[in-house]
RNA sequence: CGCGGGGUGGAGCAGUCUGGUAGCUCGUCAGGCUCAUAACCUGAAGGUCGUAGGUUCAAAUCCUACCCCCGCAACCA
């Protein structure tokens, strides 16, 4: 069998500026492809922008850009926040280049030609200050005037042409396919809503516009664009070169096998685009995951409440291993979660700086201070040594089980767990009253808990790359040639090379009360 | 009857699908240790799991009704 593992985030419409949203998403996908290639998978990670539509067309009119150039400058905003974030993607895409331009054309003639998409009306009440239709329930009238309910806004009777695609004519495949494929749309929470929201009947579906020009022409009829998510979700394709099948990277990597999305557009990704694929007679992906939202202080986060959290402000000011230790670690995944400040700086004290990075601390300063800065050889392995050792070993094939059912909560409560142990272990061990009386035994101690720190940093390297990093690299471990195989590998050390310098991995956070 | 999420020791959460001694982190209190970032380790206090009924030998977990909070009005994950 092989190991290809395909990896996505959605793709960020670039018009306002990058959120929490955007950055808990990334790194959540990046964590498992991370995770995955540590298991030995050929990964694909892909992220990218989504910048066709009207809104960004309005923009770029009133900043007199042509929308192209405009949308080369926001896009660099999210190019900018995957390297802010520390992402590991492979592959950077775009709706506006030309390998998704080929894509999405190729789609919709797929569609066009199984008779899936056809062309009509499309009417309703429009308001133009919304940029939104709604349908006879949404709206009431006042003083004569026709308004939305929801905005109060004035809306107008509008017909416009439209390809539509005959969504409608696959309710009762989707739900053949959802049954068949129980692990499609996780968690399941999520599934049971998709589920009974296809069992009430599909609507076919608007796929073009002709009341703006930014996107991608519709083959053959050049006064449409192609509307929204035939677009949008077609990018998981674009970035394998999809049009050509014969593609290397198509083939090892289609169909994808996660999608990593928010719970808000899961309906798009676990009903329209699945369907989109089975009439374009191409696999759907395996798997549909939608996460929660994050919440600050319980709340939306949103400029008049002033509750806002920018992810690149806590990067600036706390460290990028820090948030994305923070996000994992008290979110859910999977439901809503609430952040504060508060919470995060006890994070960063408790986990990161009192719990790992003062257990490296101790650990390799004892062994400046006593071994000549060299971690020892092991001799005779005690007791004691091999419990704590093996309890982890043990259960890798459990941990490599929690993450590929998305669980991150479980195993990163698991991995603490680890860190606690050894703190306890070396307390408990007393290395310090061995100096004179056993140093045999006080150099494996010492080897075994440089063998556990080892073996931690490899569990959270994807979670906290940076800094797991720098504790090994203080080992004398390359990075890039590390796997999950070196746990437990007792191996790994040089012992005649000295360790390198590290500085405080955490630092302490001053709390405000 | 709009839709959805949630109510578990002081705080934040897990557990609910597949009923079976109520669990984790933080905080608090007491003790220990000194290798370390005033850190680490041990122990203790603290919960009738929103309310009221029901099913069951057994309910945080299943059923019914009700109460309360929070999103759906965006910086759209």
């Amino acid at each position: 069998m092989d190991k290809n593992f395909y990896i996505t985030t959605p793709i960020y419409y670039p018009s306002g500026k990058p959120h929490m949203g955007h950055a808990y998403s990334s790194i959540v996908a990046d964590i498992f492809a991370r995770f995955k290639r540590l298991e030995g998978y050929n990964v694909l990670f892909l992220t990218g922008t989504d910048e066709h539509g009207l809104k960004i067309q309005r923009e770029a009119e009133k900043n007199k850009k042509k929308p192209k150039i405009f949308c080369d400058e926001l896009s660099e905003n999210f190019r900018d926040l995957t390297k802010i974030l520390n992402l590991s993607n492979d592959d950077f895409i775009r709706t506006t280049e030309q390998r998704h331009y080929d894509s999405v054309k190729e789609i919709w003639s797929r569609l066009v030609e199984s008779g899936d998409i056809y062309l009509d009306k499309y009417s309703g009440w429009y308001s133009v200050s919304d940029e939104a239709y709604y349908d006879e329930d949404e709206i009431e009238e006042i003083n004569g005037k026709k308004v939305a309910k929801t905005s109060g806004s004035a809306v107008d009777w509008v017909e416009e042409d439209s390809f539509f695609f005959k969504l409608s004519a696959w309710s009762t495949k989707l739900l053949k396919f959802y049954d068949e494929n129980e692990d499609f749309i996780l968690p399941n929470s999520r599934k049971k809503e998709v589920i009974n929201f296809v069992k009430k009947g599909l609507n076919d579906l608007s796929v073009s516009r002709t009341s703006f020009t930014w996107g991608i022409p519709v083959p053959k009829n050049s006064k449409h664009v192609i509307y929204v998510w035939l677009d949008a979700l077609t990018n998981y394709l674009s970035a394998l070169n999809f049009p050509n099948t014969e593609d290397t990277k198509y083939k090892k990597f289609w169909p994808a096998d996660v999608h990593i999305i928010g719970k808000d557009i899961l309906r798009f990704h676990a009903i329209y685009w699945p369907a989109f694929l089975l009439a374009a007679k191409l696999q759907p992906p395996k798997r549909v995951f939608g996460h929660g939202w994050i919440l600050s202080d319980d709340k939306k986060m949103s400029k008049s409440l002033g509750n806002i959290l920018d992810p690149i402000e806590i990067i600036k000011t706390y460290g990028v291993d820090q948030l994305r230790y923070y996000l994992i670690k008290e979110v859910s995944l999977g439901n809503d979660g609430s952040i504060s400040m508060e919470n995060l700086k006890n994070c960063i004290n408790n986990d990161l700086a009192n719990n790992y990075g003062n257990l490296c601390q101790r650990v390799f300063s004892f062994i400046k201070k006593n071994c000549s800065n060299k971690i020892p050889k092991p001799t005779n392995l005690s007791e004691a040594d091999n419990k704590l050792l093996n309890q982890l070993k043990k259960n890798v094939p459990n941990l490599i089980a929690l993450v590929n059912n998305q669980n991150l909560n479980e195993f990163i409560k698991e991995i603490v767990n680890y860190s606690f142990d050894a703190n306890k272990y070396f307390n408990d061990s007393e290395p310090w009253s061995l100096k004179k009386k056993d140093t045999k035994r006080m150099e494996n101690i010492l080897f075994t808990a440089c063998e556990q720190i080892k073996n931690i940093s490899i569990l959270l390297h994807s979670i906290i790359p940076l800094s797991t990093g720098k504790v090994l690299e203080t080992m004398n471990i390359k990075i890039e040639k590390i796997s999950l195989d070196h746990i437990n590998n007792l191996k790994c050390f040089n012992h005649s090379k000295e360790l390198k310098n590290l500085d405080i991995l955490f630092n302490k956070v001053e709390n405000d009360n």
